[in-house]
DNA sequence: GTGGTCTAGACCACC
DNA sequence: GTGGTCTAGACCACA
């Protein structure tokens, strides 16, 4: 995995939306079990307590789930992982529509664009 | 002008995109003078040389031009701004169409769902 | 090699030039490794960013290309080095007749005197 | 004047050669005067010494003669300087043939070059 | 060990 | 005050 932030954004939802696309994407299918928060930390180089942070926020929105002893796992109701994966899916269309009237572009052009893009 | 860079992609080549950013959006018009190389090197909180680089690159692409004693403009030549524009534009669809399919979504869902989201 | 240079021109352009010189001259062959920038720019006692702008330039003219961990290496491309040399001959050629102009030599004249030298 | 050196020969000969060239192309006509040795090398920024040097060559060559109390004059010999002028076009000449032979053209090709640059 | 990037700080030419 | 160049020195990714 590529650990990637933006300097304009606090870096626990980064980490909470790289982790989610990992979910969402079956790198850890529903029921896997995380790594360890230290790994996790260690590996994309930040402060533990920040990752943590990160887990907490996918722990109440009921993706991920806490077993005292043996650690973090992805919850096994697939129902809410579409449903994330979904949310996901329209923030990036939202994120992506906004760069693109950053640009100059309408919604109407964007699209047009986007379809003849993707034909060649 | 809000700053911001990634952590995995080197820093020029981000200023670079932004400054086209505004050059394409209309924030420096054609033939309008850009601020001094210091002056945005410290709004982005970047070294001078950095930031020169960056510049140089937009210059190579004909985008601006140097007036060795007075400063930099942008190109008159509206053209080479279209061009710069579309190309940024196709840039960004292919970055989106890639995170799609990164969260597992197809060319056709992507569309789709892009669709509907602009209807709602 | 000996490394020389003038004090009226930025010397990464001249360094950009002997290595030029070095290429089309058969002294780094078609496909031939570069020695690394450090040991360049150690000969050439200058800074290595400054050869390294050397080597980007080469680079963007396409006549040397840059494997990232094992070196640079001059292409393969033999029509790209004939063409180099072609431009690096008359960039010469146009700066003889320049200083002849100077010392007071129409072009007939240096021709004229350029064959009867050759002959002697 | 553009004093440039380079930092493989002598300045004092590149001095001579540059004032020399001066002589030859009017810019000092026989018989005017030079200006002080503490001016010329305020204005090459060099040590008068190594300027004192380039005029004692350029006198020892009968090209400039000092009057004792009134400074250094170009000397009213038009032969003597258009023998200088002859020698230091030689000198171009060879080093230019010497520089495309370092590029790998014989003289030959050179002239041929020579010939059809100059009539483009 | 390779190239690539970045910072800090200096000096230069030009107007 | 403007851009341009250069140095010194550091750190990074990659293999």
């Amino acid at each position: 995995m590529n650990w990637s932030f933006e300097t304009d954004r606090p870096i626990y939802l980064q980490l909470k939306e790289q982790i989610l696309r990992m979910i969402v994407s079956g790198v850890y299918p529903p029921g896997s079990k995380l790594p360890p928060v230290r790994d996790l930390a260690a590996e994309a180089s930040v402060n533990p307590n920040t990752l943590q942070k990160a887990l907490s926020e996918l722990e109440r929105d009921s993706l991920v789930y806490t077993q005292r002893t043996s650690g973090r796992y992805v919850t096994e109701d697939g129902n809410m992982i579409i449903k994330a994966k979904k949310e996901l899916a329209v923030e990036q269309i939202e994120l992506f529509i906004k760069k693109m009237a950053g640009i100059g572009y309408t919604v109407e052009e964007t699209i047009a664009l986007l379809e003849k893009t993707v034909k060649e």
